[in-house]
Order: structure tokens, then C-alpha cells, then sequence
DNA sequence: TCCATTCGTGAGAGCGCTCTCACAGAGTTG
DNA sequence: CAACTCTGTGAGAGCGCTCTCACGAATGGA
């Protein structure tokens, strides 16, 4: 066969018009039932499936949207947080007619490049943006191509005024820190996220509010960025200019195993002579010696609530947002 | 503004016809400079950006390939080698205008659901599957759609004469555990991967291997199926079993984590004791205690070479298939 | 000087589909 | 029984684009 068959020849073969046949395609309820059957037969016996580019055409509707990931370095492979979107967003579709679209950042690639074609070109209905950073301009694309979107993560441009949901960070990281102040602990210091996500920065303000609500020093500060490397060197750092803190609060789980092997090789106790609390609830905070206590950062709930917004503002519908989960500490070996 | 500028739009405000439009657009030589400037500056002004379903409809190319992964429950997720794909696809990917679209499995979708519909729907103009359990069918969907596709690791079924690429398993594993031996360890045991997966069978068969060249007994099998619970409770039956061994290979690192788990808390020192080989040279290799010594999958590089093969494909290029990658052997600490 | 070639451009035919509109025939109402 | 609604169907326009073909003007060799 040279051809894929069209609805042309699915119509002929059954003996209707081509209207009908796409009546039958798209389950439209006013056919016949022996139109129906007949077109049917036909689809069967021709192997039809529609082309899609067609339908997009005039219906101006792709039936998938893009999950986009502006994270231009290989760091976003390595972070669980990005497995467990994907987790929350294919779930969440499961029961659409929906697809997924992973549309990824390339390296040296700025916000003019194939991403940005690509939203532009209406391939898609929506889009659910992910890890947003400071110098990312992306929603300005989005708020010029009108393409209904959701963030996934408080956006960090303040005048970004885009639909979000989010974990609250700034309340997360106090509850680890108030649990550290409630054990006994005094003198507390913080290996931070990246402090150009908002997550970073709010995970540090979370921190600083616990320690001036309890009247504790905020000087224990060393910045990080949320990966591995970083985290281990910030904890050295940290320790090494504050060899006095009893409690650590580490703003992610990766970042806080790495801080649990930097204190064993000190030949520090945890939690005897520190106590640690992480953030995010990662696999691997159960593995940790000791299992790591950490603020659950629901990321696959958040996920799906974003593709149900998505969903919602698709259909026409008002959104609440943004909208923002409650943190839950996990109370583990470390703290 | 109602409606998103058209071609016709441009060439209009350009005085030029739509076809000289469609050239400047395509970057077609064959324009004069004058009309090319008006045409640019048009574009610029009306923030004109091409419709894709309209040019795919006509030119039958999407401009786009899937990464089908027909895994259906989470395990996918939490599989950092689905994670090295993506990073792959994506590195082999730019350069090119080709954007990845991420076809997903749905939990407890069959071969008929969303997934078969958007890969016969011509959305795509060819596919990257990974993940190929017993039980998928994909491929006749792949045959008969004619949509191009390369394999990452070999399908199962050995009917599938599709192009692939992988890493030589056997050889691998043969690797591992030759290395065991050479140490000096006599009762060699394993734990398996998957065996609905090829890697699954061919890491045993590569232990099998190894084993019977020198002349040592090749029963002490435990079967798990490459998830952490898995290997762990597979490493407890193994010594169970056959309190004796003095050397392990574990089909993944993961799982292998798992086993040095086990053993330590057996009070097994390794690699005193028992030598343990993983499978795959994740990140974790390096952290575990004592770091893993471990075969390297090269995961990414594969990807990027399934990539390259599908853009030979699409250009109607003969390829080399299969394109097996040599494995090697990473020395580290637990044997 | 003439014909062949090249170059830049425009006209127009579709790509395969959806959807509006029109219409025939059957059923329903006053 | 006239005036309707309702139901199933077909005709046909048109979505925005690419690409073939045709054509006039400029160029080049004989």
C-alpha cells in the first residue's frame, strides 16, 4: 500500500458520505446504526486511524500537552523530583485522550530556541512548566502565545501572574526547624537550595522564621544548589566555620545524605551531636544510617493537581490558584 | 487579536505572494533580498509563527520523534535508566529540530489504548522504545504503521527484526563474574534481573557462562526482577540457601545497594567475605559502603546511538543493526 | 541577434479532516 | 391536516500550509 487509507476511501468502501464516516470516528450519536456498522467494517477492513494533523488542523486541538522543563543542564536527570512529575502527570492523564509532550531545555540553548518554536507552533493544548528559574523568561512566551499553562513550583518572577501550584516551602522548612528547636537543639544551621528557584529561597526563609520565633541566632548559613556536589561541600563549609551547631536543616533530601556523610566522616554522631532534617521525602530517605527525618514534598500529588488545573483551564473553567499543599514532616532516625 | 497571523497574513503585509512568504520561512535560497527583508520584518511584526499541523499535513513529517516506554506500573520512575535515556535522546537531539515526544504506558492500558492510537496517528515520525518486556506486542504495531524505530536493548520476542542497539549483556555479566573468579572466588551466586526482559536472560547467561568455562557449579540463582524489594529479598533466599558463597554478582546496582545491605547486616564483610559485581555503574556505585565495583552500562551513549540510527533511517540511509556496545568493567571496592 | 538557461516570483491545487448548513423523511402537536 | 420538531445524512467550504508548475526578466553562449 502506498497510501495510508483516509476517510475518503473509509466512506466510499462503506457507502456513506465522508461526513458520516467521521460521525462514526468521532462517536457522534446521530448515525444510524446501520451507517455505523458499516463504517466500522470498513475502518476495520482498511486499517484506518486518523491523521491527526489533519484534525489538529481544523479543530485546533492536539489532545497533548507539553511538559516543560526549561533545566538546560544534565541536573535534571538526576533529580527524582523530575521521575516523580513525569509519575504525576502521566497519572493524572491516564483516562484523557491526553498525551504527554516532554519538551527539554537544551544545553546552551536559550528561551528563543526549539522550545520556544515549538509552544508557539501550537503544537500542543497546554503546558505544565516545571523547575523555573530566575533568568528563565519562558512565561512571557507563554503569556504572548495565550497558550493556557500551569506552573509547577511558585514562579520566581513576581509579576509572572500564571496559575501555579506548590508545596509551602516556607512553612515546610519551619516545621523541620521548629522540630530540630523542640528536640533541644540551639545552635541550627542550613545548607540552602539554589537561590534562584523559589524553592530555595523559601525553604531559607522558612528556616530564618523558626530561629526568630524561638529568639535562636540565624548565621549558620551556607548556599548550596541542590545538588549533590554542592550540598557536601556547603556542609564542610558550614562546619567548619560554625563547629559548634547541634542541629542541621538541610533543604533537600540529596543535598542532606550527602550533609549525613560529611558528619560520619567528622566522626560527628547524628543525631547525638547533630540532628538533621531534610526536605523532600525521596526514596532515599529511608535508606539513609539513620533514616533520614524530612518534610514530605508531595511531588506527584502536586503534579496531578497541576494537570487537573491544566485540565480545568482547558475546558474553560475557573482555577483556583495558586494553589498550595501542606508540608508534612516525617519524623525518622535523623532528628 | 482574534486569531494567530497566517501565512497569508504575512505575505500580505510583506506585498509579496504567500509561496515567496512560505520560502523566506523555509529558508529556500531561491528568494531576492528585497523580498526576503519585507518578509522578515512582516514576521517580526505580526509575531507570525508557522501552524505545524498545516505543514505536516502537507509535508508528512512532524518534526518530531516518541520515546515509547511501555512500562505500565511506576518501576520506570524510580529507574534511573530511564532517566540516562532521556538524558541521551535529548543530548543526540539538539542540533537537530526534532523534538522528543514522551509516549507513556498507562497502568493497566493495553497495547490498543492511547499509545498505539498516537503512534499510528502519525504524530511522530519514528520511535525510540525502551523497555521491551515479554508481553508487548509494540512492535507488530511499529511493523505494520511502518513508522521507523530503533530499539533500545533487544526486543524479547526474536520474531522482532527490528533495528536495536544494546549493550552486550552476556559479555557483561561474562565480565563480572570472571572477575570474581579471578579474585579467587569459588562458590559464585547471582541475582537475577527480570527474565521477561532480554538484560534479565542475559546477564544470567553471561554468569552461566563465565562459570562453566572455569569449571564451577552454576546453581546458587536467585530470580528477582530489578527492583530494590526484589533483589533484597532475593539476596536473603540466596544466602539462605547456600550460606557459602564467596562471591555475588547482582544483576543491577540497585539491586546490588540492596544486597550489600543485606550482607552487612548478616554481619558479611565484603569483600572479604563474599565479593559482590553490580550492573550498570549508576551514580550510587560510587556511594555505597564499600563503593561498587560494577560493569558500565553505558545508557546514555546508547540512547544517543539509538537516536543517531533513527535519524539514518529517516533519511533512508542504511544502518548498522544491531549496534552492540562493549561493556567494561569498573573496579571499586566491593570486589 | 537569437535561443537556452537561470532566477525570482505568483497562481493554484491540494493535504485529510471537521463542521455548518441544507434537506428529506418520520414523528408530534393543536 | 397544516405546521411544527426531530433525526439521519450529504454537499461543500475551508483550516494554513507546501510545492509544482508556469512565466517574465535577466543572463550567457553561439
Amino acid at each position: 500500500m502506498s497510501r495510508a487509507p483516509t476517510l475518503e476511501d473509509v466512506a466510499r468502501q462503506a457507502g456513506v458520505s465522508r461526513a458520516t464516516a467521521s460521525r462514526v470516528v468521532n462517536a457522534d450519536p446521530r448515525v444510524g446504526a446501520d451507517a455505523r456498522e458499516a463504517v466500522q467494517a470498513a475502518i476495520a477492513a482498511l486499517g484506518y486511524s486518523p491523521n491527526l494533523a489533519a484534525r489538529t488542523l481544523v479543530t485546533r486541538r492536539t489532545e497533548s500537552i507539553a511538559v516543560v522543563v526549561p533545566e538546560s543542564d544534565a541536573m535534571v536527570f538526576t533529580d527524582p523530583f523530575f521521575a516523580g512529575t513525569l509519575h504525576g502527570v502521566n497519572l493524572a492523564l491516564s483516562g484523557t485522550r491526553l498525551q504527554m509532550v516532554l519538551v527539554m531545555g537544551q544545553p546552551g540553548e536559550g528561551v528563543d530556541g526549539r522550545m520556544e518554536q515549538y509552544l508557539r507552533g501550537g503544537h500542543t493544548d497546554g503546558a505544565i512548566v516545571v523547575s523555573h528559574h530566575q533568568g528563565d523568561q519562558l512565561w512571557r512566551v507563554l503569556e504572548d502565545t495565550q497558550l493556557p499553562c500551569v506552573f509547577l513550583g511558585r514562579p520566581y518572577s513576581p509579576d509572572a501572574a500564571v496559575p501555579f501550584v506548590d508545596v509551602d516551602n516556607v512553612a515546610g522548612a519551619e516545621l523541620a526547624t521548629r522540630h530540630l528547636i523542640e528536640r533541644g537543639c540551639t545552635r541550627i544551621g542550613t545548607v540552602t537550595g539554589s537561590q534562584d528557584m523559589s524553592a530555595g529561597q523559601d525553604r531559607l526563609a522558612g528556616w530564618r522564621r523558626a530561629l526568630a520565633a524561638a529568639g535562636l541566632p540565624d548565621t549558620a548559613v551556607a548556599a548550596a544548589d541542590f545538588t549533590r556536589d554542592g550540598g557536601q561541600a556547603a556542609t564542610r563549609r558550614l562546619f567548619a566555620d560554625h563547629p559548634d551547631l547541634d542541629g542541621l536543616f538541610v533543604a533537600s533530601d540529596q543535598m542532606a545524605e550527602e550533609a549525613l556523610q560529611v558528619l560520619a566522616a567528622a566522626g560527628r554522631r547524628v543525631p547525638e551531636d547533630v540532628a538533621v532534617v531534610g526536605f523532600d521525602d525521596l526514596e532515599l530517605a529511608r535508606r539513609t544510617q539513620p533514616p533520614l527525618t524530612t518534610v514530605v514534598n508531595p511531588i506527584s500529588a502536586m503534579a496531578e493537581r497541576a494537570v487537573a488545573m491544566l485540565l480545568d483551564l482547558l475546558a474553560g473553567q475557573p482555577v483556583e490558584t495558586p494553589y498550595i499543599l501542606d508540608p508534612r514532616l516525617v519524623v525518622r532516625g535523623t532528628a
